[in-house]
DNA sequence: TTGCATCTACGAACCTCTTCGTATATACCC
DNA sequence: GGGTATATACGAAGAGGTTCGTAGATGCAA
């Protein structure tokens, strides 16, 4: 009963659903303004219709312009892709892929201090 | 000059190079043996075959049954497949996929103690 | 040498993703 | 109403990835 699985979005559609974190529920014309490379209008449209049949959007039509919301929340996709990449790649650990995430380039202070209360967290409560 | 570009591995080259980085150089036979599902012999000789006019991997055919290695070391892969995530998908935060990684499952304390070590080492070396 | 096992090479089919042209509907303004 | 701008829907083409059948080469054993 929880959410339903949904398909693991492919790159463009990715570009997608992120301007419609940002900006929130969109119309197609909005979110091909705000895609800087994103290919013709209807290329655009095509990928979110085809995103509303696989059920990573949702789409209001009571207007003329059919209004678009993400369907899954960016963070539980970042779950998504994390989790994929973890396994394909970093044998099931979470902890190594995230030393790699690390060690690839310089993080501020505040999120270094940010993991560091993580990890406290983490070790609090076994 | 430093190394040459490769491409990113798709999912099943991907595949194909986790068996070369764990037994290393290997054949075909080799390593369509140690996939579980990685289809017909015969896919998985194209695949390499594939993947070596790609640069991903490297051939010697002095022997009759051809001997692939990968081209990139296992960390290089994860470094760069790191890195697209975090551009694609974590607005170029690797601190965010970080944290995004450990929260997504139990960790151990034997890793917990390396990812302060390397809190530390980032701290210390701004 | 003949036959069998094993290897590579190659091409075709199929799938998904991406891109766009065109057709059609709808609102708005004069 | 007529024309223009803007929407959606649909189909088709192209690129990349995956799968596999088949053909041809090579080594080996009887």
């Amino acid at each position: 009963m929880g959410e339903p699985k949904l398909p693991k979005p492919t790159e463009s559609e990715l570009g997608i659903l992120r301007v419609l974190w940002a900006r929130g529920p969109s119309t197609v014309r909005e979110v091909h303004e705000a895609l800087a490379d994103g290919g013709g209008y209807t290329t655009v449209l095509k990928l979110m219709q085809i995103m509303t049949d696989k059920g990573l959007v949702v789409r209001d039509e009571s207007q003329r312009a059919h209004v678009y919301s993400a369907r899954a929340s960016e963070q539980r996709t970042q779950r998504q892709l994390v989790t994929d990449l973890v396994e394909r790649a970093f044998g099931g650990s979470p902890a190594r892929l995230a030393m790699q995430a690390l060690s690839t380039k310089r993080t501020s202070p505040e999120e270094l201090a940010e993991l560091r209360k993580l990890l406290d967290a983490m070790e609090g409560e076994p």
